[in-house]
DNA sequence: TTAAAAAATGTGATTTTAACACTTATTCAA
DNA sequence: TTGAATAAGTGTTAAAATCACATTTTTTAA
């Protein structure tokens, strides 16, 4: 080990995050046009850099907030991508995050001076440097997640069908799951609670909301429980 | 996002090492006594810096042959710790890495320029900056691994017996395994190979020993084969 | 009134997991 | 040479989890 920091290399550190969303049908990314050189018009994830006054969680939801509004998100780092000449302007190593939100919820405070748009996860464009291979690893961890955590929570609206949040979990391991097997399963955990109320769009007969029960899905969330669909 | 990359603050970009060896009995990490200020002579995970030549798993082999002399060792990415104080000196983020290697075989090349020595998993001693919560998380990750990837392979000399590998089992999980249900499920994997062969040190009368065969050992780690102890 | 659409609901067969104890082969010591 | 000691090796069974699968219900729009 050298013991001295002077003579080190410096570089820049970038933060990127994939945000994960769900419209009831699909799961979809938020990109953006990139409105500079290299690359500028292309599709990319939103991203920054990190400031020597702020840790790296800090710089994702800063950054994050900053290009879509968005607050109280959740996020999770996701790998950092170091390839020497994965930006050909300057040598940037990047910690990728991904955030999972709820399309609906927030896309009217989407900021629009950022022309960020969302595209369903399985035709994608193709991205700019190496962001498709986030896009990868990202989907890759959260199907892992899925077996660890109530996702659902993050993704959906407060109130939700079974049926939706199956097709999420479907979305997200891109599989047909069994209705039957699916909501015993998902009862199991027990973190939902059925309401009364019904939602009339999706059918004739209407079909029950549930929500999730903070306080229980805390309590399994910290216990890393583990669901196999 | 900015569009100028020179307006951005720069930074050191540490690798650190977590080792992990198994020497028959007990899961160990390799640490080494800091030599130069701040904490000298406290304990630390090896580490170094990334140089802007090489990418960050490039570094991590660097560092862990120069300290280590070791060569041809499994590494993977673990997490980017990025705590804005978590070095005192200068602003640091640090990639940590976890490696794994068999005690036997790389005792006699380990490096004795560096005053590196094996520790206990189960009572190691307090560690500098904030390796302690590296190690804590590269345990965690070497749990989940163990049901998707053959990890013995990479720990255990090249003959080894189902006794020494349900150790190792053992000692990652924190947990006693039964030893026929062991034997199982680990023979359904289809990865080890019985040798005739048989190691006559632990018991009167002997134990067969086995390898891996490498073939359907890759094969198998592709596959992300899933393997609940 | 009835046709249509999606929701709701349970069972049984199969597979996987978990718990459990005795016999075998060998060496060392009496 | 005999037997005591040591760890290795080996199957079965009960319980639990998983998977496959089809019919009835409710409502509205025609």
């Amino acid at each position: 080990m050298l013991n001295s920091y002077e003579t080190e290399d410096k570089v820049l550190l970038a933060v990127d995050c994939i945000i994960f969303g769900f419209d009831k049908e699909d799961l979809k990314i938020l990109l953006i046009k990139r409105d500079f050189e290299p690359e500028k018009g292309k599709l990319s994830l939103i991203g920054g850099f990190l400031k020597k006054s702020e840790n790296l969680d800090d710089a994702a939801t800063r950054i994050l907030n900053h290009l879509t509004g968005f607050q109280d998100i959740y996020m999770e780092q996701l790998y950092a991508f170091s390839e020497v000449d994965r930006d050909p302007v300057e040598r940037t190593i990047s910690v990728a995050y991904y955030a999972l939100i709820n399309v609906e919820n927030h896309s009217e405070e989407l900021n629009q001076n950022y022309d960020a748009k969302w595209f369903s996860v399985d035709n994608a464009p193709k991205l700019i440097f190496d962001h498709d291979r986030m896009v990868r690893r990202a989907i890759s961890r959260l199907r892992y997640r899925t077996a660890t955590k109530p996702i659902g929570f993050e993704l959906l609206p407060e109130k939700f069908t079974m049926r939706q949040l199956q097709k999420l979990y479907e979305a997200i391991l891109s599989k047909k799951l069994d209705k039957r097997n699916f909501i015993s399963k998902i009862n199991s955990l027990d973190v939902l609670v059925k309401l009364e109320e019904k939602d009339m769009l999706s059918s004739r007969k209407g079909s029950y909301l549930y929500k999730f029960d903070q306080e229980k899905y805390e309590e399994k969330s910290s216990q890393n429980f583990s669901l196999n669909l």
